[in-house]
DNA sequence: AAGAGGTGTCGAATCGTTTCGAGTTCAGTG
DNA sequence: CACTGAACTCGAAACGATTCGACACCTCTT
């Protein structure tokens, strides 16, 4: 496209001065085969009076077969994905554990918009293999790119495809995990907040037909724990954030007082927090009036309460991705794995006040 | 390391099982030169017939003498650096602007406590050019290495070196007019809390000289501003959190009345935000009882207020960084430029009330 | 003194493209 | 009919490293 860079020193050049062959020189900064103490020292003198600051990266990699970077797709703007702390847990465990190897995390966030624009740049990017380390739509034609290059892909959940190792959680069952503990404590009416059943959601009441339909599996499952053991009215989030969370949360506790939850399952911690400033605006006390739970587990250091939340320990999460995507590059067949998570209880949770006892007392 | 990967089906099988030369099979997959309909069917069915999926990224590459890929530097863990709406606002930007020219964005995580360990990964990885994009410590090792390379490095105010261009915004100035907006309102004794001033910071109050020898230039340089204007109590907090932020303001409001702030100057919204949680828990009112400005202009949807911040638009810096960085790679010299901010006016800032006035009514 | 074994060095092949300059073909012009 | 271009195609030379096998030399054994 543009005017190269100007030709740095090559080792051949190092080589021809320190009046070694090139592969000498090579085997000097590989550190592989035996060279004579002598003949390294004039070879780095070499090395150093011309400013040669060790091999090519792209040059090593052509040979080797392998480019040491590692492609993390996030399949929406930053802003939106980064939002939520437990993103970036993930993304901090991957990129440990990537580093660890030192293989490069390189970032492509996939404007939901136009999903192709990717996939064109994608083609022409140099990787060893691909995570999807978020809560992704269940198909993406990148995967189709991908696979089709060779490289393997790594997903936790999402997409849903053959192509794709994932480290899965049974979301379902983890979901499940909150509704029990609020079915322990004696909540009949509980109402549940997914995340985004699919691309331009809207912040609305859905049945369950929607939920099988959903574009994204970890909403789809998580709502599928929710209504295998209760019934209840579930409302999606447009988004997973406080805002979102707090509207979707004011139309549960909108409808009539003896339709109203008396407990609030959140797909997410931070939609649970919505949910906790929709009640206390509406003059709510939580957990007295209201039990709220989460999922994820992440630090919200600005809530006065500590959430009963589905704890999934996400740098773990992260970290895991890395290493197989560490494990598919050395050449083994990379395995699904899952992975269990636990209910944290806190103090956003606790039995619920019957108003009106169905069975009046004398 | 580890064992090669199969070797992918190259551009020379597909010419040979096309009956036409390398190099005509290459023009047809980069659309340069002149090669006939008939010619450019014939290849691409030998392509797809052995799966052949485009040239080799890495081969391309050196071919080019670039990689497409521009590095960006992250200079703490991510969950530190990325908690922070601003920083991942500036991310997207850069993500986006890079995007566009096909550049690849390689996220680099430096660990604090061993900024070594990344120099050793970022003299093997392939890049083009660097990016610093926040607030950083004023030196760091790794300019060196790149420079050395000679990759071009840009920067946003940190690390301070001359081989670094920067996106630079007169933090002093702009910080200046938070400051001003207080004392044009008639506040008289005005608090600051600083972002950390050096790594493994602790939150407690810091004298002019420590401002002076403060390790990260942003912080340094709005400390500034504000003293430029004002004598006041400056604190330090540990990290850019609301948590610290909080405990900051602590100690602010902690002072004997006739001492204590009637207004907070903070470093960023998430202090800022802090702060008013610390004066709300005291039982002081925000505005009335206690200005609060920040600085960034981020959304804090759990706020019940809209903050007095002094307005950095976070992806703007980014896509003119990344911006710079492709030009450098262009070839061209990099320029530094600066920035403006402007302040926005929220409702966390009033005329302070005078509890005791100087100059008693009759 | 011949053979074995270890060190150190080197030439050449290879990784998979892109691109330059040269060559071929063929239609159109004078 | 010879001549000029344009349209197409091709061979060969990069790009900058790594690595394999061969070779030379030296030091021990027996």
């Amino acid at each position: 496209m543009t005017a190269p860079r100007p030709r740095r020193t090559t080792l051949k050049r190092v080589a021809e001065r320190a009046g070694v062959s090139l592969s000498t020189a090579s085997l000097v900064f590989s550190g592989k085969g035996p060279v004579s103490e002598e003949t390294a020292a004039r070879v780095r003198t070499a090395a150093t009076a011309l400013g040669y600051r060790g091999p090519d990266p792209v040059a090593s990699s052509l040979r080797a077969g392998r480019s040491g970077v590692v492609a993390v797709v996030v399949e929406s703007p930053l802003t939106l994905a980064l939002r939520d702390p437990y993103a970036v847990q993930v993304l901090d465990g991957l990129a440990d554990e990537l580093g660890r190897d030192g293989l490069g995390l390189l970032l492509l966030a996939q404007d939901p918009h136009d999903l192709d624009e990717l996939g064109a740049r994608t083609a022409t990017m140099a990787m060893d293999a691909a995570i999807f380390p978020f809560c992704g739509p269940s198909t993406n034609p990148l995967v189709e790119t991908l696979a089709g290059r060779g490289i393997p892909i790594i997903g936790s959940g999402a997409p849903e495809d053959t192509r794709v190792t994932h480290v899965r959680v049974d979301e379902a069952a983890a979901q499940g995990l909150a509704v029990r503990h609020l079915l322990e404590l004696g909540h009949e009416r509980i109402g549940h907040i997914t995340l985004p059943l699919r691309p331009h959601a809207t912040t609305t009441g859905v049945q369950a037909m929607e939920v099988e339909h959903a574009a994204y599996p970890d909403a789809r499952e998580r709502a599928r724990g929710f209504l295998a053991l209760v019934t209840g009215p579930v409302v999606q989030a447009a988004a997973a954030d406080v805002t979102e969370g707090e509207a979707a949360a004011r139309l549960l506790l909108g409808l009539p007082e003896d339709e109203r939850p008396t407990a609030i399952v959140a797909q997410s911690d931070l939609l649970a927090a919505g949910a906790i400033r929709a009640a206390t605006s509406l003059g709510l006390r939580v957990p007295e009036d209201l039990s709220v739970t989460g999922f994820d587990g992440i630090d919200v250091p600005w809530l006065d309460q500590t959430l009963t939340t589905v704890d999934q320990p996400g740098a773990e999460k992260g970290r895991r991705m890395g290493a197989m995507a560490r494990a598919a590059i050395g050449g083994d067949a990379p395995i699904a794995t899952s992975y269990d998570v636990m209910l944290r209880r806190g103090t956003t949770s606790g039995p619920p006040k019957r108003l009106r006892p169905r069975f009046p007392s004398l």
